[in-house]
DNA sequence: ATGGCCAATATGATTGGA
């Protein structure tokens, strides 16, 4: 089965490039997030004529994240555990039952956290504590878990074209790096990185300064496996092309395919 | 030419994004 994840910047304002790409590309599950908008404000239909089932949490105006599925959604679960005053749209997580056994799978929008010196990366740092806990806490069921979505983390130079320009960002700085280390020290697996070990590998290029046409990118969109998720890996890989399409997100689909069991 | 964007909001300037 194949697995996505797309930051869509705006879900109304992406259905167009949303319906060409899951026409294409067929995947089974897709966690989205940047939709922007009030549940009952959700393009449904356009979707739902695919043949996806969809569960979203949103909010008004600003994040929001949604999971399409061609499967059921079962036990939908909205909200990142561990601090009830957080009313941020973030995180969502769904078990889809496939022949082989159950897939658990998140839908993830972590916090941007700039600027650094500011409560947003205190907010940013105390939500990946919140994810290390919840994961610590999925990976113990050992099932296949698959955590999926803008994780607004660049994991190492490699992963970013002008890692220089970036020291002072949110989304390097080497506590933001610490954190995500630890969370894939628990035993997760980088999809992406498993499959390849080239540099100059990205999943976002801004809108500004000509970075596409210039190939200036980061990658900051994941999808962490659990070590049963990591054992049916068969490929993964990053949409790349859909960038170029007219009225693109600033980030582009990755997905991982995984065998039956 | 060394800068350049995009989306949402009771919108026309501000905020957030990364």
């Amino acid at each position: 089965m194949r697995i996505a994840t797309w930051n869509v910047n705006s879900i109304k304002q992406r259905v167009e490039n949303a319906v060409a790409w899951l026409s294409a590309t067929q995947p089974d599950v897709v966690c989205m997030q940047e939709t922007k908008c009030l549940d009952n404000a959700f393009p449904r239909e356009a979707f739902e004529d695919l043949g996806y089932n969809i569960a979203v949490h949103g909010q008004k105006a600003f994040n929001g994240v949604a999971i399409l599925s061609k499967l059921p959604l079962e036990d939908v679960k909205l909200g990142l555990p561990g601090d009830d005053e957080d009313d941020h749209a973030r995180f969502m997580e769904a078990t889809v039952s496939t022949p082989s056994g159950a897939v658990r799978v998140a839908t993830i929008y972590l916090p941007n956290g700039n600027p650094a010196n500011t409560d947003k990366y205190t907010y940013k740092i105390s939500w990946m504590d919140r994810l290390f806990t919840y994961a610590h806490e999925r990976l113990k069921l050992e099932e296949p878990l698959v955590l999926a979505g803008d994780f607004n983390v660049i994991p190492t130079p490699a992963d970013v074209h002008n890692p220089e320009l970036w020291t002072t960002d949110a989304l390097f700085l080497p506590h933001t790096r610490s954190k995500f280390r630890a969370l894939t020290y628990l035993g997760l697996t980088d999809a992406i990185r498993a499959v390849t070990e080239e540099p100059n590998v990205y999943t976002f290029w801004d809108y500004q300064a000509g970075a596409w046409q210039k190939n200036n990118g980061i990658r900051i969109d994941h999808l962490l496996l659990s070590p049963a998720a990591a054992d049916r890996l068969t490929g993964a890989g990053i949409d790349k092309h859909v960038r170029a399409w007219e009225k693109p997100s600033d980030h582009v689909p990755v997905w991982v395919e995984l065998r039956d069991k």
